[in-house]
RNA sequence: GGAGGGUUGGCUGAGUGGUUGAAAGCGGCGGUCUUGAAAACCGUUGACGGCGCGAGCCGUCCGGGGGUUCGAAUCCCUCACCCUCCGCCA
């Protein structure tokens, strides 16, 4: 959510921000704001002087009680005032329930550096690391699967339904040790490991966005609760309505975690093997930073993910999102994209992206330099978020990458301690 | 599942209708003292919003929402959450 005094500031911007990110219907949203405000601080003036009036009469009724005198004629005239005063607060009340629902439909404000584009073919690949593989023989990983069992998409068919994956044996470890070895090199570049919880309430939802523009995405439980689709929800949520000490900035989290996502309506290649699953591992990094410092980490988070990749030994390319295909929250977003020699396509393995401000603002998260309790004043933090990295495409990129003819994968030699073995039979 | 108790400022915790945005303590900030520091002492210290060039003024906020009243942290209704005990349980 952007802040209203920006919105009311800025207004020409927003609007071009939401036509550069393809949101028409939220022009109406803005119109609709910058509407309401404009009737709201009209109508507060009229209201607040005549609360004013009503405390200085109460004051002096008590007052004059406390001293034994009459104050019959002030009480009644008070009585009018007090009717007036009421009408006026549901009017306002009401404007403000409008300006705030109109305003988690205004999308955030691209950042200068962002090229504008219409759809995912305006991305811009912005750099190429590592030479692909490419041979005809290779197998894609589905296959590479179904010979040797590391991962059965069968069995998650009969135990929940399509795109629950049960892996296994060999598999299995190859997630375990996947997870450790990626929470291990983001605890050495200063990453506070947390294990959150999968279930979160709908104010946290909201707060990082999944709600109310993306309810379809998630999986609502019993109690009025939602799986989370990545764990930068329960992350980020950490500090909802907080005050942070900003010079204690940044505050780095990462989280492994199973996500959820229900991925309605796709079809096709796009979901075959492990491509797109409705519950899916995720080491996810997150970070809360001082505005003018958000846009070198998200480098430095992006550098951190690619590290990954490259300790890996598969090949990547980074995007740079445009405009119209980066989401609703960002300011600023990459993708990496990991090379799968068996399907001969690239798969998006990672996304880092920083909010600025407009997550922190739901969240209520600030910052004061001097501590929660200095005497500096408050100011949003900026919060930002990058997966490193997604299982299945990792992994599926992993065995088609590392394939041999016998149908085996001879692992990356970083995973072998974690996974312990050399070789996936 | 049953019974009871709670929700107040960065924290602990007073406060049952009238200058209470809120005692006190802790913490923070400034100062006195000190070679320096600590201790002690004095002062100061909420968030959010509107208006104003500014000094500043005004409003809202004591879990959320609604009600009673000239006036509500205080009374009533309602919802949410937390805690304790019992039962059950990994």
């Amino acid at each position: 959510m952007l802040e209203l005094r920006y919105i009311r500031e800025n207004a020409e911007a927003v609007r071009r921000a939401i036509r550069a990110k393809q949101l028409p219907d939220a022009v109406a949203s803005l119109d609709a704001v910058l509407v309401a405000d404009e009737h709201r601080r009209l109508l507060r003036g009229d209201l607040e002087s005549l609360q004013a009036r009503r405390n200085a009469a109460s004051r002096e009724i008590g007052a004059r009680k406390q001293r034994g005198d009459d104050a019959d004629d002030l009480m009644r005239e008070m009585s009018e005032v007090a009717a007036e005063v009421k009408r006026l607060e549901e009017r306002d009340t009401s404007l403000a329930g409008q300006i705030a629902l109109h305003l988690l439909e205004i999308p955030n404000v691209p950042h200068e550096s962002v090229p504008y584009g219409a759809s995912e073919h305006d991305n811009v690949v912005e750099a190429e690391h590592g030479e692909r593989r490419v041979d005809a023989d290779l197998l894609p990983h589905w296959e590479l699967a179904e010979r040797s069992r590391w991962f059965d998409l069968e069995a998650g068919v009969t135990l929940t339904g399509a795109g629950f994956p049960v892996f296994k044996g060999v598999g299995a470890r190859l997630v375990r040790g996947l997870a450790a070895f990626f929470l291990d090199r983001l605890a050495a570049q200063g990453y506070e490991e947390v294990l959150p919880p999968l279930l979160v309430n709908a104010a946290s939802a909201t707060a990082t966005g999944q709600l109310p523009d993306k309810e379809g995405q998630m999986y609502e439980v019993t109690g009025g609760y939602y799986l989370i689709p990545t764990s930068e929800v329960s992350v980020t949520n950490l500090h909802r309505d907080q005050i942070l000490d900003d010079d204690a900035l940044p505050l780095r989290y990462c989280a492994y975690t199973p996500c959820f996502r229900r991925e309605a309506g796709s079809y096709g290649k796009d979901v075959r093997g492990l491509n797109r699953v409705h519950q899916f591992d995720k080491v996810e990094m997150v970070q809360f930073t001082r505005p003018e410092d958000s846009y070198d980490a998200l480098e430095a988070m992006t550098r951190t993910a690619e590290g990954l990749l490259e300790a890996l030994g598969l090949p990547y390319r980074r995007l740079l999102m445009c405009t119209g295909d980066m989401g609703f929250t960002q300011a600023k977003k990459y993708d990496l994209e990991v090379w799968s020699p068996g399907q001969a396509r690239w798969l998006e393995v990672s996304s880092i992206s920083n909010m600025e401000a407009f997550q922190a603002t739901r969240l209520a998260t600030r910052s004061r330099p001097g501590g929660s309790d200095g005497r500096g004043k408050t100011r949003s933090v900026h919060t930002l978020n990058g997966s490193a990295l997604a299982f299945p495409r990792t992994i599926a990129a992993l065995l088609e990458t590392y394939q041999q003819g016998d149908g085996s994968v001879l692992l990356p030699e970083v995973l072998r301690g974690y996974v312990g073995t050399d070789v996936l039979r």
